[in-house]
DNA sequence: ATTAATATACCAACCAGTCGGTTTAATATC
DNA sequence: GATATTAAACCGACTGGTTGGTATATTAAT
């Protein structure tokens, strides 16, 4: 006898989810292509039909898995303790200090699902490659906010832009995750974080 | 008539070579798991024969591109002329405006294949993994000695370690290179390696 | 003559995507 | 309230093309 659909249970979560958690895993772990569509599918407990009904080809679910990201990730900063500070300062090195916090346990827990995909297609997969400026440029927007007001308060006449600044806290993450890729070992990064939070310390020093 | 070995010519480069040099071009654009065996030979001019005589597998060709990468690397950057400086913190800070320079012209002209690489194989090709590693620790380590003359020169107290800022330079310029690649802009790049430059003269700063 | 380098044809496994059909659930009809 | 209709979700076998790798033959160099 054949089920084509489980028993209806509302504590299941759809399979587009499913793919979408699962893409987000292995693509972490494994890279885009070298994840195959067959992965995702076991991963998911769902079949190769029910991915192609969800999502017309492997770049658009790489694309949807790089959307949710954005809105997955800006959510998890915005609800972070850091994040209620006053002062402006405060939630910059707040934001730093955070990130280095939750680099724990294993990579593909604290990597970051767009930055590993972008050097794999920025080349031969436009749209996938726009998702994921989108979510790297927009977090670093939301940092660049904060800077700014810290900006205008401490340093107003500094050389440096806000802009500047946020994208290269996004630098220095990016960079710190392949060299906890490479060697293995979380505190490689972390110790680059280190001199981040300690440059914009310096940078506000009065 | 047919030809199985083009005749001896002593200026071509040897097949080896021209397999080694596709690689590096088209991995540094592509990604090593979308760079097919097939994509190397069309690119380097030679056939799968002898593909598979050079090298005992696709794996091997990556640890050997990885290795010659390491070779050229510091060969590059030991001729260049910054480092010929006497005063170690000019070294430094010579290593860092180099790197800032060179970052121009094609996007694979300057990104860094070990780099790439890493994301996609640290979980899966081990081999490739320790290949990449190398390369990029034992180019921190030339760096590192710079760092630590200078340290010990103008500022032997300071807390933080000639190698985690060794590290933390080279995070810094693979995170750049994404952002690059995500942004399609180079000058995303070069901006961070201004506040990276930035920082290092506020650490050796009386 | 032996060996190193190269070429082409070929293979089995794999991969993204297709297809015909089943099941469930909601809605319309009686 | 029971039944017919419809749409959405789902399944797994299949397909055409691709991929890493092999087999075998040919030529160049020593």
């Amino acid at each position: 006898m054949f089920m084509a659909r489980p028993i209806s249970d509302p504590l299941k979560k759809p399979s587009r989810e499913l793919l979408l958690e699962a893409a987000t895993s292995l693509i972490r772990m494994n890279g885009y292509t070298s994840t195959t569509v067959d992965d995702l599918c076991e991963k998911a407990g769902v079949s190769k039909g029910t991915f192609f009904h969800n999502f017309s080809s492997k770049e658009e679910l790489a694309v949807a898995a790089a959307n949710r990201w954005s809105k997955m990730t800006s959510e998890f900063f915005r609800s972070a303790p850091y994040h209620q500070k006053k002062d402006p300062l405060e939630r910059v090195l707040g934001y730093v200090r955070f990130r280095k916090e939750i680099l724990k346990g294993d990579l593909a827990d604290f990597t970051c699902l767009v930055g590993t995909m972008i050097q794999e297609v920025y080349s031969t997969h436009p749209e996938i490659n726009k998702a994921c400026f989108d979510s790297v440029f927009q977090h670093a927007e939301n940092l660049e906010a904060d800077i700014n007001e810290a900006r205008k308060l401490y340093c107003p006449k500094a050389k440096w832009t806000s802009k500047s600044l946020a994208l290269h806290t996004q630098a220095v993450l990016q960079g710190s995750f392949i060299l906890a890729k490479a060697s293995g070992d979380v505190r490689t990064a972390a110790e680059s974080v280190d001199h981040l939070e300690n440059y914009i310390e310096l940078l506000f020093k009065k």
